[in-house]
DNA sequence: ATCCTTGCAAATGATTTGCAAGAGT
DNA sequence: ACTCTTGCAAATCATTTGCAAGGAT
């Protein structure tokens, strides 16, 4: 469990019920997108406004408390931001999971990378196929 | 270079100047966006209208012609589709270059995902940096 | 007390759709 | 000829913006 008032007062933002419901969501979900965040937000703030959720979502991207997810096909999703990882994307029921990096996977980067002496800032790694539960479901 | 009428009908489609258009400007750029697509195709089609790239690009991905290349904080690009590569994305000036993925990088990433018995449809790759020009100039 | 943030509503931008005319096989 | 595809315009959906009122430090 993560202290969100101090994340945000460290990346100059006020701490908001607002702010602080969509790091809940976040931190519950994994992955949400905007909408999915404002479906859950209102669970607990009935009044809070979509505008708020995209405007809140855009700061804390600028501000590298949240990274976007981009995926193929479907609408970005956000997190939390923490260590680059894999993402395991379902094409069937669209669920994502996260797997570590390892240290060989990194490594290739880097040298693949210094090949054209990129310097680099993140990876991100996404994995389109189908997952567990959906392969048994056919 | 590519027969693009052959590839087209391959997929079930017929080869009007228009997805032609399209198949050669990407050929040319390697990844456009679709206003970029449709800016370039205009120079040889004046009246190619902006829906039908939209939607000749959307039937293109169905039919595994082209590739959804998404990205944090810009408007996914299009590729003809080939094998599996990585993406150096420079966030300076957002051009995209493509480095193979070698050969022990497509093994770890097939372990990872055995992990969690996850069937790997493809995999998709982005770095996110500064390119060698834009680093030289700063 | 001050400045930042919110919710609302309107504005803008992106994408999709319906349809009659035109093009590919 | 037949069917698929096109361009146009309108419709829809997603995102951003302006602003007065409210909230955090």
């Amino acid at each position: 469990m993560i202290n969100y008032n101090q994340l945000l007062n460290q990346s100059g933002l006020k701490a908001t019920h607002q702010r602080i419901g969509v790091l809940e969501v976040l931190e519950d979900t994994g992955h949400s997108t905007i909408d999915e965040i404002y479906q859950r937000v209102r669970e607990q703030h009935p009044a809070i406004s979509l505008a708020t959720v995209y405007n809140n979502v855009d700061i804390m991207l600028e501000r590298d408390v949240l990274v976007e997810v981009p995926i193929a096909g479907a609408k970005s999703r956000y997190e939390i931001k923490k260590q680059d990882h894999i993402h395991l994307i379902c094409q069937i029921c669209g669920s994502v999971t996260d797997e570590s990096i390892d240290l060989i996977s990194q490594k290739d980067l880097t040298r693949i990378a210094q090949k054209d002496e990129f310097a680099i800032a993140r990876s991100q790694i996404n994995i389109y196929g189908i997952c567990q539960s959906c392969q048994a479901a056919m």
